[in-house]
DNA sequence: CGCCATGTTGGAACAACGTTCCAGACATGT
DNA sequence: ACATGTCTGGAACGTTGTTCCAACATGGCG
């Protein structure tokens, strides 16, 4: 291919947006949030920022594109035919972005950020099509499809978010259960008067499982659809 | 009070962290989320950067205590006695919030930052507790309050999150049908294929009203609880 | 009444970041 | 061989959050 293998061929491999976004990737996953620079990403990359400015617009657009290729694998893997019931595929669908979150914490504020920003961007629709097609199934008429839907997608992204400290966030010499318990104990020393349903709740929250929690949310919604909507009389 | 009123007193009024979280808001708002910067803030409140870093201790503090002032407003205003059953007083707090965010645009997605890097910080608890009081007046028993609760928080931060583009946030010249045309239209072009569902609901989204559909949303929660945990018999 | 101690202020300076600009290297079509 | 358009990497710019410090005010003590 290349002419006769030059001196030391430009790069070793062609620089590609495809690459760019891999690399991004990694050094989110590696560094957090805040690692994503253009500095580390010249140096991770060997080359120059205008290197990377031909392939991508500008910081934004590279973050908003590493984010929907996760997410898009993320919903992805849906094993297609395990789940048997439509229940079952919308949970599988919510714990695909669950565990993607746990992969990549960044995603969360990411994801967060990039819905506020613009709410019907390129991730959106990939949500809303993959839990949309199993509330079809659910029997619910069509006029409520868009607000069930909606709903499970809201939910989902909301509780995905909270979820995000799920271990690593806090660092090593933190775990878990120690987070838990701080927080509990902190809910605890909370104003009587002004939290007594929060101190009431603090030892729930302590012994809570983050994953059953938050099937527990899907399933609360996925009866209320089904309350609402009984299936075909 | 002061010494014979000197050739300018160092400050009409006091610097103070209040004064300072005041002005932060009234930035934030008027020249939405890029526009707090510590060069704006030290030429509003007619000062230097050293004189804020003695009140607050960085950016990210000083956003925190915005946000948590902010939500705690929006809480308070809850009218107490106009909702007669706890589900409207739960539409209530939910509107609540829903209308913060579509005052203060920014509010969205600092909240949604803020849950993702700190989940139970100082918002998450006053929300918790605005809508725990009303589970438990709901008749949920105990033990499943906290998963009950959790699931509409979620759900309000995860809707409210997206819905903070309602108008103001694409700027003047576009405005809220154009968008959603804009958006419907766009679904509509999507591979049939990949996005079946997306582009049967297009008109739905086209049509749909941000507040009922929250709403709804809300209601279906509350559906999912009554039904699985129904009222004293 | 003067003077230090303590709390508070504002400005200058710094490092890091996103971004722009440009001179040049590579591959390709003629 | 050369001209052309694509692609690269480094130097430089403006802006941001933050730190540091000399100056100021005020209240208590001698």
């Amino acid at each position: 291919m290349a002419s006769r293998t030059r001196k030391s061929e430009r790069r070793t491999e062609a620089l590609t947006r495809e690459r760019i976004l891999e690399a991004a990737v990694e050094l989110l996953d590696a560094t957090g949030e805040g690692g994503l620079t253009f500095r580390a990403l010249t140096e991770r990359l060997v080359t120059g920022p205008g290197a990377i400015y031909w392939h991508v617009a500008n910081k934004g657009e590279l973050l908003d594109a590493a984010t929907d290729t996760v997410v898009a694998a993320a919903l992805a893997i849906e094993p297609a035919e395990s789940a048997d019931s439509p229940q079952g595929e919308i949970r599988a669908v919510a714990l695909g972005l669950f565990d993607a979150i746990d992969e990549h914490p960044w995603l969360a504020a990411q994801l967060a950020t990039q819905l506020s920003r613009s709410p019907w961007g390129a991730v959106a629709p990939r949500i809303l099509e993959s839990i949309g097609r199993q509330v079809r199934a659910l029997g619910v008429p069509e006029g409520s499809q868009f607000t069930a839907t909606s709903a499970l997608m809201h939910y989902i992204l909301g509780a995905a978010g909270q979820n995000a400290a799920n271990g690593r966030v806090l660092g090593p010499g933190v775990d878990r259960s120690e987070f838990l318990d701080a927080t509990s104990r902190a809910w605890k020393e909370l104003d009587p008067d002004d939290f007594p349903f929060t101190r009431a709740v603090a030892d729930q929250m302590r012994a809570h499982d983050d994953q059953a929690e938050f099937l527990a949310g899907i399933d609360l919604i996925l009866a209320g659809i089904t309350a609402v909507h009984p299936p075909t009389t």
